[in-house]
DNA sequence: CGAAGTATTTGATGTACATCAAAAGTTCCG
DNA sequence: CGGAACTTTTGATGTACATCAAATACTTCG
């Protein structure tokens, strides 16, 4: 059975491509293209559109926003948040380099939820018209959209299953797992990394405070499973702490 | 601002398709053909499959089998839920008539989670292959298998703001303004109708317990928000609940 | 640098919902 | 029909996590 880490975690496609391709490439490498030919990738290029930059705290999108572009986002990190009626936020999901976003937008023509950069982004454009206009030409890349868009779905699944099911412990451990499992999909190191996100922000995702937040962080660091430095992150037990995001170790008790 | 009931709501297209349709009418009615003419409709009956029966708790399919078809439900109500490592089960939808199920499965090409009959019920089986070669062809097909794939995604994360932030109350309250606003769109009574799932498997899909939901149906019947008989509710305020959903009204302190 | 603002930690207390338990109501089938 | 097996309700108790509060970092920038 996969680990929740693994089915939370993102495009396994997308970091194909990654993990095969450079940092400093275009775009074309990163989210849409996998198995696509020369000729096929020239086209795509053709239809993606500017580069643009993303200061941290600056917004790329805002809910209700007519829908006219998905970003791919080619370096930096970014959270995407629903805000309900009564004002409060939910955060969906944090997203990194070689991700995709917008896709909630297709149906209503609006986009559905804000993205704000966590640190200065740079993302590209994809006019979503003109990258239409191209799944007739370009069968394996309306393949490899549809299996991202599915990939989105399952992932959220995963998070249902997440908020719905497990215990907070279980839940900041899914949540580091997949960090690692993510960065480590990139050719980062998965056992040291910078979180990009406050603990406000970890808290609201992982639908707890950000007081239970800072109390897990103690409680892990304590059992030996890591070492926080601010925002810096070493995982001391991998091993352990895949276990608890599985479920299969019980809820450590009080430790 | 949208309700959440509007939000977490199933795909205003599909129900377009059913308002405008018939009951006993073949499968092209239902999910894919918004705008589709007489031409391209016939090409797409051609790639639909076989009709399949499913009886009540009968698995229409398993997570881990591989991905073949997409269904269309014809009629009846299906429950869809993964399973984690640990063995629960978490909820991840209820599906009714005109609903497109295993949309998940594309990307790993094995269906991500388990399918199962709330009661006897009839799919169109729809080969995924078959499906996608008509793509090329019906650009409009392809445009609106695109929105009902984006209306998936912001389904789910709306169902994640519910998990992660709503108390018990404002849960059900959504739970039951949304099952409202489906049956409407399909022409059914938005004020009376049968609970398909057990209080086990709504409370499960709520992320509470069985034991909350039925507190939860006597404190809405106590407030003479609705009236229960089994499973046969009668919502007598469609307004104050709705309120309720959006988060407009406080909790009701005991009541 | 140093003050003001923000993010994080830590502790004390509260509560919404879970868990446990048992009764009452339904459904299933021989 | 009638008893077994579920399902649902209702009540008593427990607890994981929220909330409140205040101290301690860290960051920003005049």
């Amino acid at each position: 059975m996969s680990l929740p880490a693994q089915s939370i975690s993102p495009a396994a496609v997308t970091v194909h491509a990654i993990k095969a391709g450079c940092a400093g490439c275009s775009m074309h490498q990163l989210c849409l293209p996998m198995g696509l030919d020369e000729g096929d990738m020239e086209r795509l290029d053709q239809v993606i559109g500017r580069r643009r930059r993303v200061m941290r705290d600056e917004r790329l999108y805002q809910m209700g926003q007519p829908f006219r572009n998905l970003y791919a986002i080619r370096f930096g990190h970014f959270k995407t948040y629903h805000v309900d009626a009564a004002g409060d936020q939910q955060i969906t999901g944090f997203q990194m380099a070689g991700e995709l976003m917008g896709m909630d937008a297709i149906s209503g023509e609006r986009y559905q939820c804000d993205a704000v950069a966590l640190e200065d982004c740079e993302v590209c454009e994809i006019p979503f018209p003109a990258l239409e206009s191209l799944f007739g030409e370009v069968p394996n890349l309306l393949r490899h959209f549809h299996r991202i868009m599915s990939q989105e779905i399952t992932r959220e699944q995963n998070v249902m299953l997440l908020l719905g099911n497990m215990r907070a412990e279980q839940r900041f451990a899914v949540f580091l797992v997949n960090l690692a499992a993510r960065y480590a999909a990139r050719g980062y190191s998965s056992t040291q990394f910078q979180l990009r996100m406050s603990r406000e922000d970890i808290g609201n995702y992982l639908g707890l405070t950000i007081e239970s937040i800072s109390r897990l962080l103690a409680r892990f660091k304590k059992l030996g499973l890591l070492h926080v430095e601010k925002r810096g992150i070493t995982l001391l037990d991998p091993a352990r702490l895949k276990a608890m995001a599985a479920g299969t170790t019980a809820c450590s008790p009080l430790a």
